[in-house]
This record gives structure tokens, C-alpha cells and sequence, in this order.
RNA sequence: GGCCCUUUCGUCUAACGGUUAGGACAGUUCCCUCUCACGGAACAAAUACGGGUUCGAUUCCCGUAGGGGUCACCA
């Protein structure tokens, strides 16, 4: 029976990695294995690293790998230092060749599976056929029969590894002492501590966390689920959330507090809370935390994001964004609501001039329109003595409320915010007027009078 | 199907033998209010089932049922 020893944390220091193939888009749940590794090699003082692991050349593509690192640089989870599996080709062949030299693994010619009419060499492992049991951080100890694995295949030829063998070399020459990675990796574990075990390298302690699921329990895809890292950015998420909403995805510091910082996330991290049954990906708790994130930006960060992801989408800036960026801030979850609320007109208000529509004017009034007529020129009567400076959202109010108040808020403010919006829904009065300017809003309200 | 993992509100979760089973998202209602948002308050909603162990089980043990993962010359 083989069993696996913890390293003493004292002579170890701890060494992470992640390991994505380049055959698509990045995985939501690569970038939160990525962030369990990055975190636990933070917090531990130890280091973490991205391989690309490009061992199947059928299914790699070059623009994968750009996107790969790409994706890592958005999400803000530097790696300490990355490479390539196919980097360590010479090595693999080495290794592989003092397997085959000392019988433990054997070249073998069978038919080919996808064409039966070709025979090809492959290497197959010797397998000794034991009891593999390895103690997982967050399952506890797991033990497989692995005779029903036979002799496995580890490469399709003296040149040309495969992902289990590469993974075993890499991570064993990279001294990686934990293995932090999704659930379905379980099952894979101990044909590759065969191999650790016969290419006498050290066993890396197990963690293995619970899987990302769909709505339906089923594992996460991105083909049905559109669960690319690349859709979310597209929808205007930022990573700041994901990485929050990710790491609370089968795991909690145990408190109540939901909305955390990377840092915090570092400091509070502990592998014996992560839970061991699936967790359901909702949206719409990730727009919440989004939206949380997006409230905590100062304008000028906001505005700086906003901007990006405006630029990136092919959509116009407009020279009022900054102004506008605390409604902004308010209304939109994410930043491609904050696009569409751009692109739909919603802020046309902004413009040099509006559309307005005489029956708006009215409707929403409780009133006719002599009198709302009459509260426009009384509006422009309060407002007339303010200072620029002075024309404040606050200072505006101030000078409007009590008269509204007075005749009746309906009469007086619905006509206010219809002139100078001219639109059903808009920000209160006092903030449109103040954003507009004094001089625009006079002008506008004597406007909207002429109309009536 | 074999092997492996797993099971608290619709969803994410708290409770490490004793709680009116707590919070968050979503939902509903109300308040704020000139509209839309924001904000505030409240309501509704769960321990899969059956046996044990125990004075006492969400919690420990064993079954059953459900869910998931994996069984490649992919990673």
C-alpha cells in the first residue's frame, strides 16, 4: 500500500501552479483554481506558476496561448513565473526513454484507436496493479484500487509525451509541493502518484475543490454556459468581483461579511473551510458583487474603467462621462449596463440639446398646463439669483423644494425634470439641473414654457 | 454500469451535540419619492429519507435515495 507523507512546511517552501491547455477560451474555474493556488502560495510565502500545457499538438492553437496569458494579466493574478510544457520536450524524452531502458514501461504495438487499420508504438506504463491512497486536503484520505487502470498509456512515443507523464516531470522538477485543482482531477490522481512513484519524485500534497456548476448541477461548460472568462469581460464584469464571487464559491471565512479585497482574501483564507459538494454559478450574484465593487471605485477609477471597456467595445466616449459617473456608479451592475444606458440615450440629457415632447410635459403633472406653465417661470424666478458655483444639486433644491412643496411636488417637479430631460425617466431635477449647468437649464425650462 | 466524490431556504452559505436553524443573492410587500434608480424596513423560504449512538442530533455512525465527477493514443 502506497501512501503519501506531508512535506514538513519548515524544509518546504510552498510551490503552486496552474496548468491550462491551450484548446480555447480560459474556464471561470481555471481562473478560480488559479486563485486558490495564487492565494495559498501567498499567504503561505511560497511561489506560483502558470504552465501551459501544450503536450497535444492536434488541439493546441498559438492564439489560445496568447489569450491565456492575456486572460491571467485582466485578472490581476500574476504569475511568479510561467513556461511551456513542450519547453521541457528534451527532458520528457530523457525520462522517458530510462523507463522504457529499465523495463518499467514498455513500447508496445497495437492498432490505432481512431484507425484500427494502422498499427502504431505506444509506451505503456508497467503497472504495478497496488492500492493507491493519498491523504486530500479537503476530502481526507482517498485510496484507489489501481489495477483496473492497466498498463496505461504515458506517451504516444519515445517523442512525445503525454499529459500525465508531462505533468509528473514538470511538477516534479518544478518541486510543486501542492497540487491544488478541481474536482474532476480526483480520479487522475493516482495514476499520476504511479508515476511519481516510479520516476522516484517527491508526492505533492492534495487538494481538490469542489466543481463550478450550472443550474441544472451539471458541470459548468463553456460551450452550453458560456463560462469563458472572456464572456464575463465582455459582459462588463471586473475582476475584482470575479475573484470575490469566485473565492466564496465553495469556500467562507465564516463571518458575514461577503465583499472582500484580494489582500483580504489572502489573509483569510483557510483550506479546511472549502467545502467538498458542488457550488451553483449564479449571475446574478455575481452582478451584485459587481455592482458592489463598482460603488467603492472613485469617480476617476470608474471613469478610467468605464472608458477602457468602452474603447475595447467600439462604442463612442462621451466628453461628459466624468460628470456623470456617479449616476452611473448607481444604476449599472456592470459595466456593459453602464454602456447600454450610454447607447440607449439615457443620459442624452448631457447633449447640447434635447428632444421635448409637450404631452410629456403634462402627464405625470397632476396638474394642467397654465399652472405647470406658471411653476416653470417661477422655477427660472429661483433658480436666476444662484451663482454658477452656487448651482449645486443641493443649493438647487434648496431654492426649488419649499415652493414645490407648497403648490404640490407633482406640479412643479415633474415639469422641471421633464424640460430639462426631456425624457419619462431621468435623474432627479436638482441633479439633472446641475449637471446641465445654470445656463442650460434656464434656457431649457423657458423652452419647455414656450411649449404649453 | 464500475470506481470515486457529495447532500442545510430556489441559489451561495453560517451553525464544529443544546440556537425561535443566522446571513447574502434572487422573490414579494412596504417606506423614501416628481419619474427611474439608489437607499431603508419587513415577509416568505432549508437541515433528502430511514435506522442507530446520546439526556439531547443539522452536527457522530450505518444504510437508502438523489446529485455530480471519471472511466482516451484529451487535458
Amino acid at each position: 500500500m502506497y501512501s503519501s507523507t506531508l512535506p514538513s512546511p519548515m524544509s518546504n517552501k510552498v510551490v503552486t501552479r496552474i496548468a491550462p491547455s491551450p484548446t480555447g477560451q480560459m474556464h471561470i474555474g481555471t481562473v478560480r483554481t488559479a486563485l486558490f493556488n495564487y492565494i495559498f502560495a501567498k499567504q503561505n510565502g511560497g511561489t506560483y506558476f502558470v504552465r501551459i500545457e501544450d503536450t497535444d499538438k492536434e488541439r493546441n492553437k498559438e492564439a489560445w496561448v496568447d489569450a491565456i496569458w492575456k486572460d491571467f494579466e485582466w485578472c490581476a493574478l500574476p504569475p511568479d513565473t510561467k513556461y511551456r510544457t513542450s519547453e521541457h520536450l528534451e527532458r520528457h524524452i530523457e525520462l522517458l526513454r530510462s523507463l522504457v531502458d529499465s523495463n518499467k514501461a514498455y513500447i508496445s504495438k497495437e492498432p490505432k484507436k481512431d484507425d484500427p487499420s494502422q498499427t502504431v508504438e505506444v509506451i505503456r506504463l508497467r503497472n504495478p496493479g497496488v492500492n493507491v491512497t493519498f491523504t486530500d486536503l479537503i476530502r481526507g484520505e482517498i485510496t484507489f484500487d489501481t489495477s483496473e487502470l492497466g498498463d496505461f498509456v504515458i506517451a504516444r512515443s519515445l517523442t512525445d509525451p503525454l499529459y500525465h507523464f508531462a505533468v509528473v516531470v514538470d511538477d516534479g522538477d518544478a518541486g510543486v509541493t501542492h497540487v491544488l485543482r478541481a474536482e474532476e482531477h480526483i480520479s487522475n490522481t493516482p495514476r499520476q502518484i504511479l508515476l511519481i512513484d516510479v520516476l522516484g519524485f517527491k508526492r505533492p500534497v492534495y487538494a481538490h475543490f469542489p466543481l463550478i456548476l450550472a443550474p441544472d448541477r451539471s458541470k459548468l461548460s463553456k460551450r452550453k454556459h458560456g463560462a469563458s472568462i472572456e464572456n464575463y469581460r465582455n459582459q462588463g464584469f471586473i475582476p475584482e468581483a470575479i475573484i470575490n464571487y469566485l473565492a466564496l464559491l465553495g469556500w467562507n471565512p465564516g463571518g458575514e461579511q461577503e465583499l472582500f479585497t484580494l489582500d483580504e482574501l489572502i489573509k483569510l483564507f483557510s483550506i479546511d473551510r472549502v467545502h467538498k459538494a458542488g457550488a451553483v454559478f449564479d449571475i446574478e450574484k455575481l452582478k451584485w458583487f459587481n455592482h458592489e465593487h463598482l460603488k467603492r471605485f472613485s469617480a476617476l477609477e470608474f471613469e478610467a474603467r468605464l472608458k477602457e471597456f468602452l474603447l475595447e467595445h467600439g462604442e463612442k466616449v462621451p466628453e461628459y462621462l466624468f460628470d456623470i459617473t456617479p449616476e452611473l456608479q448607481m444604476r449599472a451592475q456592470t459595466l456593459g449596463e453602464a454602456a447600454e444606458l450610454l447607447r440607449l440615450g439615457e443620459f442624452a440629457f448631457m447633449e447640447p440639446s434635447i428632444e421635448l415632447h409637450a404631452l410629456l410635459l403634462v402627464q405625470g403633472a397632476k396638474t394642467d398646463a397654465a399652472a405647470i406653465k406658471k411653476h416653470l417661470h417661477q422655477v427660472a424666478e429661483l433658480l436666476a439669483p444662484l451663482s454658477n458655483e452656487a448651482f449645486t444639486a443641493e443649493k438647487i433644491k434648496e431654492a426649488i423644494f419649499p415652493y414645490a412643496t407648497e403648490v404640490g411636488r407633482a406640479g412643479v417637479l415633474w415639469p422641471m425634470r421633464v424640460a430639462l430631460s426631456g425624457r419619462e425617466k431621468s435623474p432627479d431635477p436638482f441633479v439633472l439641473a446641475a449637471l446641465i449647468g445654470k445656463e442650460k437649464t434656464l434656457a431649457r425650462i423657458e423652452k419647455a414654457a414656450q411649449m404649453l
